[in-house]
DNA sequence: ACGATTTTGCAACTATGTTGCATCTAGGGA
DNA sequence: TCCCTAGATGCAACATAGTTGCAAAATCGT
C-alpha cells in the first residue's frame, strides 16, 4: 500500500469527522481506521482487543463508537448474539441496513452480503423490511 | 375469572409443556402464566422482577426461558435494546427456528413468515443457514 | 499563543448473562 | 403405592458487555 493510497484514505476519513463538526483526534482516526480496514459489523469488545496493542482505551472506544454513531458515521445493529456492532456504511451514500449480514453461530464470523442474496416474497414483502439477518455455520465451519 | 376458565388455561400451558416432553415444574408453569398475561416480548430482568415476589430465583427464571426456547416454546428477540426478550408465539404451533421470523423493531411481534417467504441465492446459499430473521416494521405499525 | 471546550485514560461501577453444586422434585416403572 | 433416576431449583459466585466520574490532555478558533 504506497503511501499515496494510504494519504488519500486518511483524508477521507477526516472528511467525514470535519464534514460532521467532528473534532479530529488520532484515536478516532486509528478507530475509523480499523472500521475501514475491516469492512464488516465490529463489536466494541473486538474492537478494543483489536486496537488493545496501539494503547487505546477501550472506554475511549465505546465512546467514539457511540458518539461516531451519533453523528452519523457509523451504523449500529444487532446481529442476533450479545454485542451491538458498529460498521462503516459500505459506501459514503448508500442508505445502509440494505444488504443481509450472516453470522456464524460456531465461530463468530460475520459477513455482509450482497443484497441480492436473499429474496423475500409473498408474506415478507407486506411488512416494511429494514433488516435481514441469517444465522447458521460458516462455509469454513461446516468443512472443519 | 372463575376457576373453570384458569383451569382451562393452565392446561394449555401444561400442554405445551408435555407436548414437548418438558417437565411441568410450578416454576414452568409461573413463567408461562406470566408471558401469557402480559402477551409482549420481555426480558429476564423484567421477569426476575415481577416475579420476585412469588419467590422465583432469577437462576431458575433465566435458564427455564433458556430451555424453554430451545424446546421451542418461547420465542427469543432483540428489539433495539441490550436486552433479549422473550415472548409466547401469538401462534401456538410448530417447530420454531425451522422458518423464518419477522420482528417489529415498533411493537415487538413476532410473525412467523412460512418458509417460501424468503429465498437465498449465491452467497448466501454457501453457508449452512439456520435462522433467518427480518427486522422492520410491521404493517400494523406502518399504519399507524 | 491562548483559552474554551471537548476528549482521553484510568478506575470503578452497573447490568445482563451464566454457571457450579448440593438439594429437591417430577414422573415413570415395578 | 413406593422407589429411583434424571432433571430442576436456589444460592452464591463469576463473566462480560456496557457505562460513568474526574483530572489531565488535546483540538481548534481567535
Amino acid at each position: 500500500m504506497s503511501s499515496k493510497t494510504r494519504l488519500l484514505r486518511d483524508d477521507d476519513l477526516r472528511q467525514l469527522l470535519v464534514g460532521k463538526s467532528i473534532r479530529v483526534t488520532e484515536q478516532r482516526m486509528v478507530i475509523l481506521r480499523e472500521l475501514a480496514k475491516l469492512r464488516i459489523p465490529t463489536s466494541h469488545p473486538e474492537l478494543t482487543e483489536r486496537l488493545a496493542g496501539v494503547g487505546l482505551d477501550r472506554a475511549t472506544i465505546y465512546r467514539n463508537l457511540l458518539s461516531l454513531t451519533e453523528a452519523g458515521l457509523l451504523v449500529k445493529t444487532q446481529l442476533g448474539d450479545k454485542v451491538w456492532r458498529f460498521e462503516l456504511p459500505n459506501t459514503m451514500s448508500t442508505e445502509h441496513g440494505a444488504h443481509p449480514h450472516f453470522v456464524c453461530n460456531d465461530c463468530g464470523d460475520v459477513a455482509c452480503l450482497p443484497e441480492s442474496a436473499v429474496a423475500l416474497r409473498g408474506e415478507a414483502v407486506r411488512n416494511q423490511v429494514a433488516e435481514v439477518q441469517l444465522r447458521g455455520r460458516c462455509v469454513a465451519c461446516v468443512r472443519a
